[in-house]
DNA sequence: TAGTTGTTTCCTGTTT
DNA sequence: TAAACAGGAAACAACT
């Protein structure tokens, strides 16, 4: 199966097979309402909840806490050692006793994937065929902008992080739950995320960034800044950067080429092709 | 604490 | 002539 564009697991290329347990995604988003139609895009194509296995159970609470930054470890995955059907049953109480604090996220999350997907077929991903990928983040670009200014408005961003009580940590995992040790990979991602994710999910989500940059050639990933120091002031926003111009980002985006997440596209201003590095562009990959 | 990574900033020269 | 491109160099912050 493939998945959504933009939305790939990340799982060191050194880890075996029966360690790909959902190692790092790395997607942040900030936002409640968004976080869910992630999920339900991610999953909806899969399988019902309901029809989840033990490691589907795991699959889906790593990727949540992946999502909203939430260490693995302030949650007792023991506590999950649930197929499916068990989760389904479980009301808003029961994740609350079994995840404290972050029990109303995964409730929330969960309560989405049933409603919202659509559902029917059995060929749930196997950790074998998830495309890996060490350090994409589902950046916050998909956040609504304000209308008035076409820019995300940071202080409404979600910040699910400082709501989480650290004091459930788990003292031993369940003996086949995932390791806590996996989920605590530490990716070299240190401003969050990169800047070719936020030009990728800015493409394609682009109700909600409409005229900032558009394909050109989807199916080659070529595409063009339309307003590019619209886009720069985005960037910098994002990265509380009241300075950042075009001129900066693109030195930035050209420093990608050598790294293969971009292509050159000669002869053409504004325009950049992405590389055999980047994921998560293709329509294939959704 | 040093090294790495991913920018950010500044700059000069070139191309469109 | 302005805007954009190209890339060197150094700085920076977060992280290993």
């Amino acid at each position: 199966m493939v998945l959504q564009a933009s939305c790939v697991m990340s799982i060191p290329a050194t880890v075996s097979v029966d360690n790909q347990l959902p190692a790092s995604w790395t997607t942040h988003y900030n936002c409640a309402d968004v976080t869910s139609s992630y999920m339900s895009r991610l999953w909806s194509q899969d399988l019902h909840p309901q029809n989840w296995t033990k490691y589907q159970v795991w699959e889906w609470l790593q990727q949540t806490l992946d999502m909203h930054q939430i260490d693995a470890t302030s949650i007792p995955f023991q506590n999950f050692d649930l197929d499916g059907r068990q989760l389904c049953n479980m009301n808003f109480q029961d994740f609350t006793r079994a995840a404290g604090s972050v029990g109303s996220i995964l409730f929330q999350s969960l309560t989405d994937l049933k409603w919202n997907g659509q559902y029917g077929q059995t060929d749930m991903f196997t950790p074998g065929d998830i495309k890996t990928e060490i350090e994409t983040d589902f950046p916050c670009s998909v956040l609504p902008f304000k209308e008035e200014s076409n820019f995300y408005n940071t202080s409404e961003m979600f910040d699910i992080k400082s709501s989480i009580q650290p004091n459930t940590i788990l003292s031993s995992p369940a003996p086949s739950s995932p390791d806590p040790k996996r989920s605590q990979i530490k990716r070299h991602n240190p401003r969050g995320t990169h800047l070719w994710e936020f030009i990728r999910d800015i493409l394609l989500n682009p109700e909600r960034n409409p005229g900032l940059i558009k394909w050109e050639d989807r199916s080659e990933g070529v595409f063009r800044f339309l307003k590019s120091e619209a886009v720069a002031q985005l960037w910098g926003k994002k990265k509380n950067n009241s300075s950042m111009t075009y001129e900066k980002l693109s030195r930035a985006m050209r420093y990608y080429y050598k790294r293969e997440i971009l292509e050159r596209v000669d002869g053409r201003r504004l325009v950049y092709k992405f590389g055999r590095n980047a994921r998560g562009w293709r329509e294939s990959e959704k």
